[in-house]
DNA sequence: ATTATTAGCGTCAGAATGACGATAAGGCGT
DNA sequence: ACGCCTTATCGTCATTCTGACGCTAATAAT
């Protein structure tokens, strides 16, 4: 940190986008199709440029309601990770730092921007080929992990729900993101006697069928105590 | 991600590190003394430009040997966060990838590089004060919240230990670095009962006084099932 | 009304944890 | 040699948490 003359390389810095949201009982990230070279008609990671006087997370929240057009608020961002291998980017040593965003089942996504067409595709599908740009593919990897661990530790799994949610629809999303089933009487209990994971809103509903069940929304929790683990084995 | 013409700003990137170790009862970090404008004679972070050609894992490595000197294999290294605030750097627009680095009581800092003077300080007297350079208070405190969090979920405290320990040793860094007094025997107990935690080396020691205490080195366990929580409030 | 379906409560055994007693095995002073 | 101090290590017991699973409740469809 001694000289800031240009004997060292400057770099292009850019974030990209771990997107998921849970949609027709999978795990799904919001993926663009490449226009250009290199990596043309491949699979990609939204995301793209941070602009001078632009903060990361400003720039990743920028790209996001770019790609998405989804008001802000109901969608859980955190920096991932940060990955910088010389060789990365064929055309130049680009650094990009990635951030993973928790999403509800939305609408569609909004394309309208640069990127031709962007859609919804279940991790497991992008993760099996070898159809990603870059290293998106360890990228999306990582982002699904931290993910996996989220749910663990924090009540995010709330986030991959509507605003207001039943019990049954959150245990869905675990089941679906750690690719587990979980007893419902027993993940009742642990979610309702949680202290502030879930805060009752008074109605019910019956979208799920059978008796009626209450909705909840978001606890103020941060973290679980205990936590959630998957698998005692 | 479509163009890469110059119209985005390049930016320069470093790596910056904060070394934690026990020592003397307290858990301490590795900061340099600032020869140079800005913060000329505050505390920072050690760190360095990303070389050209160069990865960010490398570069954190490279800078830790060049600043502390030591064995590669006895120190944990792993990404903290990514920091780039338009306005961190008063120079230019800086973006600085941070490692965690979780090491043994070491000799001395073998300092002999650029910066003036390396020292290990305790991270309380660090936070207390306004005396670091630029974010690095935020980029510590960050730091020093992830290496809490490791104890619980991982094995890792035992990085902090010498390559043969003792669970005397081993509790003495968990009560340091989360600030808390565990009971030995239960300490004891969940250490010595938990799958691949610690790898017994038959030998025994007498140097913490009292009866001889087994050694151990650290097990082949990534993560801890179930994870050793502190505060149960 | 009957049935299918899901919500939500209750029970019980086993595991994990916190509090803490008791014994083991060294060093050390006398 | 002997007792004492210190720390290691094992054991007990009550409490909490979890997994497995039975049972009742409340609605929609028939």
């Amino acid at each position: 940190m001694e000289h800031l003359q240009g004997h060292v390389g400057k770099v292009a810095v850019t974030v990209d986008l771990v997107v998921l949201t849970v949609r027709d009982e999978a795990l799904c990230a919001l993926v663009v199709r490449r226009g250009i070279e290199p990596f043309r008609g491949a699979w990609a990671l939204p995301g793209g440029f941070v602009l001078e006087d632009e903060g990361l997370e400003e720039a990743a929240a920028r790209e996001l309601a770019e790609e998405t057009g989804l008001r802000p608020g109901s969608v859980h961002v955190e920096q991932l990770a940060t990955y910088g291998s010389p060789g990365r980017d064929p055309r130049a040593r680009v650094v990009t730092v990635a951030y993973l965003a928790l999403a509800p089942d939305l609408p569609v996504p909004a394309a309208g921007s640069d990127a031709a067409d962007a859609q919804w595709c279940p991790v497991d599908d992008l993760l099996a080929g070898d159809g990603l740009a870059f290293d998106h593919a360890e990228i999306l990897r990582d982002g699904v992990e931290r993910a996996r661990s989220k749910l663990e530790y924090s009540p995010l799994g709330a986030a991959f729900c509507a605003e207001e949610f039943t019990v049954a629809e959150l245990r869905r999303v675990y089941e679906i993101v750690w690719g587990a089933r979980l007893d419902p009487r027993n993940f009742h209990r642990k979610v309702t006697k949680t202290e502030a994971f879930l805060e009752p809103t008074g109605a019910t509903t019956t979208r799920d069928g059978g008796r009626p069940a209450q909705l909840f929304r978001r606890g103020s929790a941060e973290h679980l105590h205990p936590p959630l683990l998957r698998r005692t084995t």
